[in-house]
DNA sequence: CAAAAACCAACTGCGTCACTCGGATTTAAT
DNA sequence: ATTAAATCCGAGTGACGCAGTTGGTTTTTG
């Protein structure tokens, strides 16, 4: 999963749609003026979006976007997903058993990259539209039990140790 | 924390390191050779690392580079903060309280952004390099579901992403 | 019909990435 | 002393994605 500023964008002005497409569709000017961002860069973000059936859309004046299903059942993560195209697989990220895994020696940090991959993922599929409107982040990763901070600003030696 | 194929390299090259470096200084040609990456841009990346602490460098044949600390106490997060250059910075993130916090509307998604750098960076700065070589990732974050949540309350999350 | 909106395609300036080239300095080995 | 191995250094290059622009077309409302 890639992260740029383009899936920022993207979440933004889903965000944003969440927000204010209470009763009648939004149109892309309206966000493109509120959160400043160019109008025909929001319809090339929205022309992935609806592809990947996140939004739809109403054409004609009074038209706009809504959103395809619920603010609470749109993931942070499907938004990423649907306007960052997928990463170039380069060396070694995510190419099968064949690329990789064959040389040990090469790879060894591919378990690393891979088990990251799965930490973003998992952080971002736990928000939702909805969670970013009310403030609440993914409220199993602030949970914040006091002895899993100590554990994580000093395990220097626990890792070492280990 | 910027997450690009750069940072990858100079943690492949740093595994490499780590493994080989057991009693003269490993060159950067066997690395390059090994690992499959230009000697020249390894030079650069190299260069990053030597000016971040991460290694030392002995010149004139025989020489290399070494690790300036153990591979116990070489984390990931910092090879990756010390070759890619910090982020630009465009539009809210990371900026002060000015900045963004002045308007609410805009920037619901800010603190989204900087729980997800700070969840990047807490898992990677929990692997080390003895971590990567031993195949053992950081075990907190392979545990159950439940107990593994790496979780940082405001404070020590700022404290800890910089 | 006119205006508002979604659609669409092509192009542009810019920055980063991964790499190359051509050196210079240091230093061990002969 | 010479050679060669290595780090150092700066400049430049092609490719690519990002963010935006231009200039349309289609659809639909009033």
């Amino acid at each position: 999963m890639k992260l740029s500023t383009k899936g920022r964008y993207a979440v933004m002005a889903m965000v944003d749609l969440a927000r204010h497409a209470q009763v009648k569709p939004v149109s892309l000017s309206d966000i493109a003026t509120r959160q400043e961002i160019s109008l025909s860069y929001l319809e090339q973000l929205f022309a992935r979006l609806r592809r990947a059936g996140l939004v739809k859309s109403v054409r004609g004046p009074g038209g706009g976007y809504r959103l395809a299903r619920g603010s609470a059942d749109t993931r942070v993560s499907e938004i990423i997903l649907a306007v960052d195209e997928p990463i170039s697989a380069t060396r070694c990220t995510e190419m099968g058993a064949t690329g990789c895994r064959a040389d040990r020696s090469k790879c060894l940090t591919h378990d690393l990259w891979e088990e990251l991959g799965n930490q973003i993922h998992l952080f971002l599929s736990s928000v939702t539209l909805l969670d970013v409107l009310e403030r609440k982040l993914a409220p199993r990763f602030l949970e914040a039990p006091a002895a899993a901070n100590a554990a994580a600003n000093t395990e220097s030696s626990m890792a070492a140790a280990s």
